[in-house]
DNA sequence: GTGAAAGCGCTAACAC
DNA sequence: GTGTTAGCGCTTTCAC
């Protein structure tokens, strides 16, 4: 039942050689005769033996071993990031321990020490934002961090988003291309970093246009938040409207909220949203969106934080491009006049 | 800049005991003087001593972690099994080492060697289904295997799932109910274990009903193949359609199709889902599904784990509960002769 | 080219 | 109640 396993030196036993001489096997080294090589080789085939990560770990004090902090992994934005992130980690033989922190702060703190403990060599935190204390803890995290999707706490701290800015000029421009002058702006949760940015992306499209307002509301970067606010706005104002929302789930969410409200989109409403998950392919209409290449955002924090690992002192915010996609969410106004309305494309 | 952890002895220096004391204080053996234990604490405080989980783990053989293998984290049923896997193995104190598989078998084949090699307690595996190759793995798996969402494929290693075959009951008696009488039923992707019950659960529903049919379709466990799905049987036939789909995404899929095809939902087709993922609320219609206590399926597995850690052995398939929620995408069928048209409800 | 031996940080068995 | 010690499985000098 408990057939315990093999060890270095049962190969080295088997093998007839030192434990040395298995471990120059197993590092490639080439000063090892090659029928010696050959008859470690065949011991470790036949006792199926694995060597321990763990007595490594010891040995070298170091684990090969990153983890990988996910605010909230029902968000669909931060699954393809993991992708990206463990596809390039296996390319490097790292190991990654991810952990979900449910958009628990304390959880995302006991994420933090249990790392620590288990010695990673580097930790990626994936957020939309820091909390204060978060941001204390990483700065004085004792080894390599880098942040994905949230502004870094500290100069010596090296970060990875999309370029908001430009994505929220895109949305914005592109609703003003069509024709429309009131757009409102659907804010993601308080704590996102990524939101004000983004709304100045927004800002300085509406400024560059004649007569064009922006209206801001409050959202959580959820389904619901993205409903609410649509409710408020449909109480309080006319059609059409031209909604930017923080993200793609706020996105659906205005857009249920505009269903119940009894308008059609994009007839009275054009919707935009921001991600390009999966699903924005699917929805009723499909959802005109600024894409993030969140695959890369995951495979770029591993590459900064391989050279972090190789001693070199990185730090800084590197920005990934977006683009925009247009689906049928977006429309001319309806009762707008035609080509004509649009005033300041480029 | 690498200012070398405290390690237990620098712990045991400071507070002026030896290094098996501080162990003892560790540990909470009660044989140790208060005013000793109390240097002990000071001194971990001063230092911000964290004992090593690996030196831990190679001097105790165990590791107090445990893998979680997912098939494919993008599949939102998935995120919530983890949530209810980690909030369970946290509660024990067990970290968990998660790998998402991205339905690939070679990288599912390469995380259980990586998690064999790092020593794991013990492994989970989600997934829609096992291929031949895994289930040799597992089954020759040197510690304890639990399996959720597929069947297990040795009696020795317990599994855990829903309850399907009445799920599939549950959404084709729905159907039935309502007045539908020829049934489609969109399978799962083909390695899916379950997809065979929830058929079979809506074939006794049908059965026992006068004049039902049910057609089957495959579908592919994605939007995609939902989408697939409709198109193929809104050409081949007339409404009302009635479909049950294999999961919540292939229902979405399919409803996508089904109003590119142009027809109305709940007026022309009528879709049932099977999951209850969040998105299931906000669909449009908002989505009739067979619902899964994924949290529990999770949370059940680290129980199971728990008790086979114990020493416990453990084995069988446990089936959870499901329940039907309903809401917008199905109707009666247009045309439909109204009340009379239930006559099998009981 | 290979072996011997020390030691990574921790716990548990045994002294006292 | 506390100290001492061996050893978990591995890598890496240092000899030869």
């Amino acid at each position: 039942m408990k057939p315990t396993r093999p060890t270095i030196r049962d190969v080295a036993e088997r093998a007839a050689v030192s434990r040395g001489t298995v471990t120059r096997v197993l590092s490639g080294s080439p000063r090892v005769l090659p029928t010696t090589r050959a008859r470690v080789l065949e011991a470790i085939a036949v006792l199926d033996y694995q060597p321990s990560s763990i007595a490594r770990a010891l040995r070298l004090q170091r684990t090969r071993t990153v983890g990988l902090i996910v605010t909230d992994i029902t968000n669909p934005f931060y699954p393809e990031v993991v992708r990206g992130f463990e596809d390039a980690a296996e390319r490097l033989g790292l190991g990654v321990f991810l952990s979900n922190a449910a958009e628990d702060p304390d959880r995302e703190a006991r994420s933090l020490a249990l790392l620590q403990e288990r010695r990673v060599d580097a930790v990626v935190v994936a957020a939309g934002g820091l909390r204060h204390r978060q941001a204390d803890a990483l700065r004085s995290f004792p080894v390599p961090v880098v942040i994905v999707n949230a502004s870094s706490p500290d100069p010596r701290i090296p970060a990875v988003l999309s370029d908001s800015r430009a994505g929220g000029r895109m949305a914005a421009q592109h609703l003003i291309d069509l024709g429309h002058r009131r757009l409102v702006y659907v804010l993601g949760p308080r704590e996102a970093d990524e939101t004000p940015v983004r709304l100045e992306g927004a800002r300085e499209a509406a400024r560059s246009s004649q007569g064009v307002t922006l209206d801001v509301v409050q959202g959580d970067g959820h389904l619901s938040g993205g409903t609410a606010a649509a409710r408020a706005v449909t109480l309080a104002g006319t059609p059409p409207f031209a909604f930017i929302c923080h993200n793609d789930m706020t996105a659906i969410g205005a857009m249920h909220g505009l269903s119940e409200a009894g308008l059609g989109i994009p007839g009275d409403a054009s919707v935009i949203g921001f991600d390009d998950i999966a699903l924005t392919e699917y929805t009723v209409p499909p959802l005109t969106t600024v894409a993030q290449d969140k695959y890369a955002m995951g495979r770029r924090a591993v590459e900064i934080l391989d050279r972090m690992l190789a001693g070199e002192a990185v730090s800084g915010t590197e920005r990934l491009p977006v683009h925009l996609i247009t689906r049928g969410s977006t429309a001319r106004p309806s009762g707008s006049v035609g080509g004509s309305a649009v005033t300041t494309a480029r």
